[in-house]
DNA sequence: GTCGATTACGTATTACGTAACAATT
DNA sequence: AATTGTTACGTAATACGTAATCGAC
């Protein structure tokens, strides 16, 4: 029967061009090629090279046989990593996240409820690779701002973020009690990086402003201080602030400035995150963002 | 590396039950499996069993790798066939058709221009068999009533097929000019089988006839001229019958009774395909059907 | 006692290596 | 002369078989 030692071979020959130089890179002398060859074109009972004398090239099926195959050896070391990933999900909680504030937050739930497990934790603003993530179990729980429907996971609502904009009192805005992103755009905005999917809604929301983006917190907040320019806060962030009397903070009422996140995770490990959306309604932020 | 025989005997492990059990259906002794198992899991870097003195049971990752296993062999197996199908297309055109109209008229035009291929038809009114078989090189043409907009494939149109109601000048509902299946909705129709898809689309529109239905042709033939009964026929087989005064046709004006067929195949094999369009266009069905 | 699993050790299959050869560049 | 592919035959890796042991039902 057909294995996939044989499958590598023919791939190799493809990729190089000729057997002997194919045999080098699998470390195999040419002869062995030649009859394991031959061997996979009984077995599959398939001609798959054209054979001149000194020449072999392939033909239409064996071009189509290195496609094939090429998938299904990426398939197999696909699985020997979810595998390898999913035993690692008994010790390690991975958190795959499309914003930070749940981060924070989840770390805290789960070093108080979980605190024999590892943590760790990746913000990824492109949501195919979370959910492609999940469901080969790189990560063990995603967060998203929308519930995912599908039959093999369950979504739970975790908590709301909503956006401020951060200005000071003497700014033209600071007189609003509301605003929308249409009111800053073209304006020069101080902006953390590292916020996952704020980030892109910045790019679309307030496409003609410049952002002057912050890589370093501290800098960013003493930023904030210094300078009359406005920023972005959250109603989380917010939470954790001091009473700021030298900035006002107004909410964007726009729908994209509102998100309620949704921890997503596979069926079978409900009896680790089922409990979550009650923790995140007690959780002090407070704390929370001290700790980070 | 891993290697699928030993996902085989993973697979039949699981199905099995006991090592034993296992071995027995594999044709190999129990220790061989044992050690090949243990082989496997030291390979993939994982725990698949938990054992206890005298059995062994798959733990949650190994219920996981079974599952997965089981699709990749799956893939293997369809890998083979895919490719011995591809070879056979050199010798063999395999047509899939969602109606029988197309095949006799793909026949008849095959038999002319490449009388030196095989052919082999299949009516099936599945459309996502069609399309799959099409994917697996099950088919090298298939034919559907709408093209498929996918980058790999090619879609031609063939010819196009109306519905007529044939009743005897007697019935009443011989004196319109037109009519739709409503009208009919309720009343017995003789019905041909092996019609692909215009069985659904009968069921569908007049799904409170009585549908009688006749798999031979000459005994179709036979009630229509010696029943009062309402028949279908189309456009195509109309071509190929005598006048027949004793019978009235009626078109039927529901866009579902009219059908444009499309002719779908690799775009590799435009060399073969590419020309039907044209070949349609000047056929002769009263030939085409005298030959069926 | 039977059945299921593991270990130890010998056997056999088969993939691989070496040598020799033919053909193309 | 150098490179590519094939055939013949010997070698070695490894999957498998046999025998023996342990525990559980």
């Amino acid at each position: 029967m057909i294995e996939y030692y044989q499958m590598e071979q023919l791939i190799a020959i493809a990729q190089e061009g000729t057997l002997s130089k194919a045999a080098q890179r699998l470390l195999i002398s040419q002869p062995a090629l030649t009859r394991s060859i031959q061997h996979l074109e009984e077995d599959l009972g398939v001609v798959l090279f054209e054979r001149k004398k000194n020449k072999m090239t392939l033909n239409e099926t064996g071009k189509l046989a290195v496609e094939i195959m090429e998938k299904l050896v990426h398939d197999r070391d696909q699985m020997i990593r979810t595998l390898q990933l999913f035993e690692q999900s008994k010790f390690l909680i991975s958190i795959g996240s499309c914003a930070p504030a749940p981060i924070w937050g989840l770390r805290h739930i789960f070093q108080e409820t979980a605190h024999e497990m590892k943590i760790k934790d990746t913000l990824d603003s492109n949501e195919e690779n979370l959910i492609q993530g999940l469901k080969n179990h790189e990560y063990s729980l995603i967060v998203l701002n929308h519930p995912l429907d599908k039959e093999s996971y369950e979504s739970i609502p975790l908590f709301e973020e909503n956006l401020y904009l951060s200005v000071p009192p003497a700014h033209p805005l600071a007189m609003f009690k509301e605003i929308s992103f249409d009111d800053l755009n073209g304006q020069s905005v101080l902006l953390l990086s590292r916020i996952g999917f704020w980030n892109e809604i910045c790019v679309k929301k307030i496409p003609k402003s410049h952002l002057l983006i912050q890589e370093d917190v501290q800098v960013f907040q003493e930023l904030t201080r210094a300078s009359a320019l406005p920023n972005f806060k959250s109603s989380i962030t917010l939470q954790a602030d001091p009473e700021n009397e030298n900035r006002i903070n107004i909410p964007l009422i726009d729908p994209e400035a509102h998100a309620v996140y949704y921890g997503i995770y596979h069926k079978k490990d409900a009896y680790l995150f089922a409990s979550l959306s009650e923790h995140f309604r007690h959780l002090d932020w407070q704390k929370v963002i001290q700790t980070t």
